[in-house]
DNA sequence: CTCTTAATCAACCAAACGGTTGATCAATGA
DNA sequence: TCATTGATCAACCGTTTGGTTGATTAAGAG
């Protein structure tokens, strides 16, 4: 037991492992079925050693597991981790749209109409 | 002119910008309406500097857009942008959970069964 | 015109990231 | 037992990131 303890920052995590290019790739790749590290390393030009810190990367992000089947230690990719990270993005862009729709209606055939404005009163502090 | 040329690397600039707990919580902040800079960087012990790159990164990664009110440059969340991500996320999500159902299916009352197996034929070349 | 306010530009710095090479561990197979 | 294969550990390096301070531009307000 070291690390792992957050319960915090593990979108963090989440959303970092799929800024890169190449882990994004994997993902896509696993989406279609478990692969060992020799296996997703396979497409890129890239030393398996890398390959091994990138998973190690998504693994730390809870988006992947690994079991282990004699000397080779598939890869899987949690799809539940998935659904966390749209329920995030989809939480605030529903309250976005639903603000839009909610301005939108309130002038409906009313002035020029810019943009939005401050919904004055609304909960506070949300942080993450 | 310069670059934002992309059509390419646009998710990469997409998920790193949501990589940073300041910036989602600058995105948090926004779906609730826009703001100006010393309006975000009130929440933060940073300075004004930093948040006006922090939504620089948000704003090259098409996350949010700036319009210009008076010497104010309302900073406005880009909620179609947040669907695109969830969007990418969703696609391979689906893909593994549908495999998952269609494996789970297969071998209904059957054996042991560990994990997935690898969906031999299926279209290759996906990268991102 | 001058002063304040909002925000950016520019240079710099410590820490983290992505990658490499080289050595090591773990499980098989000869 | 020993050599092989799969994968990780460890140290190192160049680039990028997040942050700072200091100077500068842009628009009102006095």
């Amino acid at each position: 037991m070291e690390h792992d303890a957050p319960g915090s920052d593990t979108l963090d995590r989440a959303f970092m492992a799929l800024a890169d290019p190449v882990r994004r790739a994997m993902v896509a790749r696993l989406s279609r079925g478990d692969a060992t590290v020799n296996e997703l390393a396979e497409p890129f030009a890239i030393t398996k050693q890398a390959v091994s810190k990138h998973i190690q990367v998504l693994e730390h992000a809870g988006l992947v597991t690994r079991s282990r089947d004699a000397q080779r230690r598939p890869v899987h990719l949690d799809a539940a981790a998935l659904e966390r990270l749209t329920a995030w993005i989809d939480n605030y862009r529903l309250i976005a749209e639903s603000r839009f729709r909610q301005l939108d209606e309130l002038l409906g055939a009313g002035t020029s109409h810019r943009q939005e404005e401050n919904t004055p009163a609304q909960k506070k502090e949300e942080l993450t």
